[in-house]
DNA sequence: CATGAATGAGTGTTCATTCAT
DNA sequence: GATGAATGAACACTCATTCAT
């Protein structure tokens, strides 16, 4: 009764479209990161997650295996738009100044409100990364890949000459990302919190340290 | 608030001394701090507390009404950690140059080993209390006071000179409370992460601060 | 309150009927009574109603929401049920003198071993609706709507001269509720309890009642 | 080391007098009751009688073996009372008519506030007297005494002739406790019941009951 | 005798997941 | 593929009772 050449056959034309498939995912995934951001992962259960997305029970585990597997799908998602921010940045900031170009855009990003729950979605990804070693993988993939091409990006202002030659790129990448981070959490804590002042601040040091190779010269 | 031991009439003798309940409380926190910073708060269940106490689940309620409460303790004690921490960096900074002192001072904090659970349950802290109101607070407080603190020291600096004047005390505080966060959850995330390059490109970074002043000049 | 299959977009037709809905829910209820009435009402666990409903723990509160609302339900539906006995009584005893007939059905009530659970049950919920306000009303309604009926009935009576037109029909009604709650009372105490010759004694007084009207005339 | 007789010795001369022993035990039930007749039986935990009683978790169970034990003494407390009222009510029925005596003293039993706890108590014991043997056993005897009496103090209006004699002297006894019970239910659950109304239809059923015998004559 | 911190089995309830329809 | 009722192992928390002091 049962022939697996039929049903693979079946499967050649699907009763639903590939779009279908993929806007159904998408819509789960909206549905989860609007709760996770809002309630936190573990708090958030799979039945919010459904009347969120207006979907069935049944309909989310046709998508994902397990509310695992959505958080971790969702962790994927982050890093992919981490990544993002920093081609978008790197583009931008090709013709200027790396470095201020780059924190100009990174105080954009965190100040943009339609970033908010991303920046308190991240939070939760932290917190999770430090029991979860998949999601731990994959959060650590979301810096350090910024990470590499910040080192790119500071390298090539070396030889610019826009920054001083003797500083380690890799830990000017590392105090960015830091810094980053450290806002993102500030302003997730406490949105009202004011970001210019220490923008201008960090600015300021970043010219300071590539005026100081002029000064040793 | 109500303490157990205040007898109604003639508390004579207490029949347990509130060093022997206080002792208690510590080892029930203690319990916590190790479940929590290793697994996370949500997924730490009071069994596991338990466990780890070797008290059992109602000697926990005689403490504690709740796990929150036992949470909300613990992000007490964190803020207090935090507290004491600057201030002990204050003090050994008091005779040089403040902000150096200071940044040498958590750059150890952050690579000290009898931190690390400490920087674990920060994280936690920080992802819980984007949904529970009570940790918000505390976990604000733990962040706001500390950032007083640093500001006068900022302040102290640049009146001794040591610091540029045209900078704006907080936002420098700011900076170094975010380098600070961003720099815990990066070792939190991956313990090897190489510090002493960063703290160095910091410390550059503000001596470059300080000297743009009498550049200017 | 909510029904659980109104479906928010097209409920074309329910995956299950609101017919296997109700059943299981009478299901579980009927669990309830059996249990709550062999048990009373809070050393029943809802362990207990789990294993003589035969379903599972989550299921009962897919129907209830709390113990507290399962109580509340079967205390609903002895209020109703006690409607009923009453309209029942009503319907016979039209033709003939109200108060013999309704004494006659109430005291086959109270001997019907049908009625055992319910007498119990009623003994259970008196004592809740002490000190559960929401089981206080229901209680009450039950005891009240009763008592318009009866109020009714032996209005009815004085009427057609089968009762002396000198008496309270409110307070002949709380007289008729009151036996008929004592005696439930001792009989659910002590089974064995002959009920015969009091009700006999309860003729005979209303009896008496009615021919005094006679004699006064 | 352990010498029985020197226990026994030391025994012979209490430490603290009887007196002061039942009055600790007196404490105890007074609370016991005040909290039993507010929240209940099974609500009431053995916390909310401590604090009740201004004593400790360990003297209670210094004058009671378990928290069933001192339902038990307050379930006999109960029996005890009704059988001093039934007593009271024969004292003072002595000379008149029995049971109008009775039916009037009843009345002021039902209404009198000091009483309110005891209602509410005994529907409490009726309740549980229906899964607790023993507690079964001490509510039946405190039905079936007062009940014996009353068959007495019928059997004694009988032969003043104020009563018919043919009617059952025990079917009488347990209608009048039947009615008893019943209001006592009704007031419980409804203080502002009016009783007086229902009372004076009782006296007159009892009255016209007794007249019908000189009817027959 | 009196205390109250400590116990731990048991409570009502939840929730990720399954599967008959 | 979609549904949502059903599952049952946890979960946070309670409470009658004990016993070292």
């Amino acid at each position: 009764v049962l022939d697996p050449l039929r049903v693979k056959e079946q499967a050649v034309i699907p009763k639903v479209s590939q779009t279908h498939l993929d806007a159904r995912r998408q819509q789960i995934l909206d549905a989860a990161v609007e709760c996770f951001s809002r309630d936190g992962l573990h708090p958030t259960t799979m039945q919010d997650i459904v009347k969120q997305s207006g979907l069935s029970a049944g309909a989310l585990y046709t998508y994902f295996k397990s509310k695992d597997e959505m958080i971790e799908a969702i962790a994927a998602g982050r890093h992919e738009r981490e990544r993002e921010l920093i081609t978008s940045s790197r583009k931008s900031g090709d013709a200027a100044d790396g470095v201020q170009v780059l924190v100009r855009s990174f105080s954009r990003i965190l100040v943009d409100p339609a970033e908010r729950k991303g920046r308190r979605l991240s939070i939760q990804l932290w917190a999770e990364a430090l029991r979860n070693p998949q999601i731990l993988r994959t959060v650590r993939k979301g810096v350090d890949v910024p990470r590499g091409m910040l080192t790119e990006m500071v390298e090539a202002g070396i030889q610019r000459g826009t920054l001083t030659a003797d500083v380690d790129p890799d830990a000017i990448a590392r105090v960015l990302i830091a810094l980053f981070q450290g806002f993102a959490l500030q302003i997730a804590l406490a949105p009202s919190t004011p970001l210019e002042p220490s923008i201008r601040v960090v600015e300021k040091m970043f010219a300071a340290l590539a005026a100081a190779r002029g000064d040793k010269e």
